[in-house]
DNA sequence: TCTAGTGCTGACAATATTGTCAGTACTAGC
DNA sequence: GCTAGTACTGACAATATTGTCAGCACTAGA
């Protein structure tokens, strides 16, 4: 097996993991519980993100079948994703995790400011 | 802010990912939920980690607050881990990630074999 | 023609994570 | 003394992930 991959997950919980492991993926998926959006549109409303890296996640996302691409085939380009319908049995969890990462994030950061 | 760090989480969603994104962090995590487990048994109970990836992986979740260290300040050392109180708020998760991975191995793997 | 916009790719550098190997202090057994 | 065992550390190499930059094909507008 190859050494550094994640693919050779030990039990189910690694094969979920890396599915949603990406730096902006979170995010990404975050975003798109809102409703289906342009690519542009995408990088824009998550500040700090680079062009590259939003394309690489969401082509990762949509190999995992997480999201949809929609191509109108348009000159200029004109592609939007949203979330696929086996990406919703994930976006409960996605939720779930978001919760579990405010109370994560609270017990984190000591007394910030005030 | 830095660049490469999970720190800088958008949204909770990365926070609470990041706790659980390691190689082996699933995994060591869903052996503790059978109970308390010393160094080397939770070594050996998982093929193919060294020690040094489980010793890193387990002090970072313990610095998480994930899971908890017993020393029993002995010599020969007698070290044991266990999931602390704060961690069994998100073994519910795991277990949830568990089910989920489930299904996204049994999607991913095609017709293997046979 | 020049510029800006679309979504995307390739090449590469910077950084993070992981794997490998040796070594630590101490005791037990031979 | 030598070996094996405990839990762990440091240094480094191999690999993976991210970040940065340039460029593609094509059209609209000035």
């Amino acid at each position: 097996m190859s050494q550094g991959s994640r693919e050779s997950a030990q039990c189910p919980v690694d094969a979920a993991v890396s599915v949603i492991a990406g730096r902006w993926k979170g995010t990404i998926l975050w975003r798109l519980v809102d409703g289906q959006m342009r690519t542009g549109e995408l990088r824009r409303s998550i500040p700090g993100i680079t062009e590259r890296m939003l394309i690489r996640h969401v082509q990762e996302l949509v190999a995992d079948g997480i999201i949809d691409r929609h191509d109108a085939k348009e000159v200029p380009p004109r592609v939007a994703y949203s979330i696929s319908e086996y990406g919703w049995t994930l976006v409960p969890l996605v939720a779930q995790l978001c919760s579990w990462g405010e109370v994560h994030l609270a017990r984190t950061a000591p007394t910030r400011s005030t």
